[in-house]
DNA sequence: TTTATATATGAACTATAATTCATATAAACG
DNA sequence: CGTTTATATGAATTATAGTTCATATATAAA
């Protein structure tokens, strides 16, 4: 599976929580290490361990800048699938109905009794 | 940080090399538990227990028909995720140029020498 | 009602990833 | 120079996740 191990790598990237609120920051613009820490209110290594892995993954790169390094995302449209999935988690969500079974043990395949519609 | 625990959450789910593949197996149509195994040569308890992440994260619902049990995408717009994300991922491994670069020390901060523009 | 088939589950193990801490590097400034 | 500021790194720790194995559950068929 060559294509889907390259593809779950770049997705675990971007699917941690520091990770994602770093992306969200550098969305709006580029930002160095310090600043995203004290924004964050995490520890400056760790950010900067996180930065690491997303630039490993092209997800942002870096210019330095004196003593500073900037950071910015490699291509806005990450900017996008960001929002994007953000919405589609958020409206998956609504359907915890999905685990629950409000109707008759006869009606569980065909759907009736459920809060949300099967599509 | 609440959102962004809940967005990581739904997109290490997906990140993952086998329920990625699953999910695109998913995409082309359901299938019960048994022909997903057999097509991805990968033990029934191994999908069963990525079947039952992913349906914890809404991304998959399952249907009982007799013995088996479908499996099918909650929503037409998670392939369209995965499909962005492939295309998205693709592109940006071409760059792999900025992790190296071709010009002199001076030139870094201005991208000069490098194989891959700016943006 | 025993047997076969399909799926789920849980515990044990293994692997991977996140976090912290101490320290290294490197540029700017006195 | 030595010192301050900004970032990176690596080892150690902890936490999380993936995999396997044995077995439980449940439906269907003999």
């Amino acid at each position: 599976m060559p294509i889907e191990e390259d593809q779950a790598r770049f997705l675990k990237c971007i699917g941690e929580p520091t990770r994602l609120q770093i992306l969200k920051l550098l969305a709006k613009g580029e930002k160095c290490v310090g600043e995203l820490a004290s924004v964050l209110n995490k520890e400056q290594s760790l950010v900067s361990h996180h930065l690491r892995a997303l630039k490993e993954c092209n997800i942002v790169k870096d210019e330095q800048e004196a003593q500073k390094v900037y950071y910015k995302l490699t291509d806005v449209r990450l900017a996008k699938l960001i929002i994007d999935s953000e919405a589609l988690m958020k409206e998956l969500s609504l359907c915890e109905c999905q685990e629950v079974n409000y109707g008759r043990e006869e009606n569980k395949r065909t759907g009736e009794g459920q809060i949300c519609p099967a599509s």
